[in-house]
DNA sequence: GTCTATAACTAGATAGAC
DNA sequence: GTCTATCTAGTTATAGAC
């Protein structure tokens, strides 16, 4: 976790095509089974390099991670705030919001290529991690987030109970995370119809549908 | 992938306790991390067992697929065939459709402990594989299901284009899977108003937010 | 069927030359 | 900063005794 000490010029070069291929990898494959002699080989970089400007693989495994999440979750609360700023409480206040949190992550991880399914496994692992080390990161990353649109929502969504507004939420984890591994799977199964590559036609696929689960009213009838 | 032959007693225990084992590890801490080893000795089982029983590692992720995707899958037409059956073609019976498709997934995972997550996570690897091993596996599961559910949602959603349907469908996986990792997470989260690991609460939760979010009108404004 | 022993290999990490 | 060489410890898989 702690820094070394910052290069001229070439090493942090160095440092950065391995983040580069690392995520690329990592995202493709998953940690465990990826090698830092994989990584290294496919950055250009020798095996001793990511001990000497990480400290370990789970050390540059939480680098990629933080990389990526704090940019996505700046610009979240950004969006926020602008939705929240808008006048009533209707339907596009809600859009808004639920835009807020969708977009970040599908734009800018696209921009960033294939890290952003490493964001995505990332959270997977948040159940495997042994004890702390990850979590730790996650939640101090995560935390702010989702107490902020929890609120937001429960705001707007006057009509549910405070658990439902959580279950929602977390099911629209469910469908946004879910987005990273379409890439494969889609296109095939929709007739190429689909495709995930285009983020403008996977926005306005997914915000129609999270508005409509969120606004849809609580069901409490249990059928036999 | 071909069987061994049947034992007559004291084999096919192992072979099962062998498989619980390895199902339970793996849905905690994956795949890669969780080696023959561990699973043998929570199993009470030799480490030559696993390939006396199975062929190799990777075939026993695919037995551990099969056993429980099979009959999840069963239970799935059942369902859909009953739901289909109903008169008319409203939102109840949309309603059951979605429940055809849900129900079997979390109620018999529940059943069979935490393999349900072993599911989720073999989904999650399909993007992953080299090359066609499991993913022809996970095809030759999933592809009947996925057609024969898709062309209900079709009839049942005629406002929306082939390919919202498709989408929406995708995205329902995403919050249905998603599920599996909620344990440890939603809890914590939610001021303790979801408990995940109670099955109605979550598919009375989550069934209201997917009939929603699939009857909701497609959208084509795209704002500024 | 179940075991021990081991082969054949790969992993992450690091010491030390340059 | 970057490299080679190597250490230690883990892995899957299998041969062969019982």
């Amino acid at each position: 976790m702690k820094r070394r000490k910052r290069a001229n010029g070439r090493g942090d070069e160095t440092r950065m095509r391995i983040l580069d291929a690392a995520e690329r990898l990592i995202a493709a494959e998953g940690y465990a089974t990826v090698s830092l002699r994989r990584i290294t080989q496919a950055a250009g970089a020798n095996i001793a390099a990511v001990n000497y400007y990480f400290e370990s693989k789970h050390a540059l495994l939480e680098a990629i991670f933080v990389r990526r999440i704090v940019p996505i979750n700046a610009e979240r609360m950004r969006l926020l705030e602008a939705a929240l700023a808008l006048p009533g409480a209707g339907r596009e206040k809600l859009e808004a919001v639920v835009r807020a949190f969708v977009e970040p992550h599908l734009r800018l991880t696209r921009e960033f290529g294939p890290g952003g399914t490493v964001v995505m496994q990332l959270l997977g692992r948040l159940s495997t991690d042994p004890e702390g080390k990850i979590e730790k990161l996650l939640l101090k990353q995560y935390d702010p987030i989702w107490r902020r649109f929890a609120a937001a929502f429960r705001a707007l969504l006057p009509h549910l109970g405070k658990a439902a507004v959580y279950w929602r939420f977390y099911y629209l984890l469910g469908a946004l995370y879910y987005l990273s591994s379409a890439r494969q799977w889609l296109p095939r199964r929709s007739e190429r119809l689909c495709n995930p590559e285009n983020v403008e036609e996977a926005i306005e696929s997914l915000i129609p549908f999270l508005v409509g689960a969120l606004t849809a009213p609580e069901g409490n009838a249990k059928p036999a």
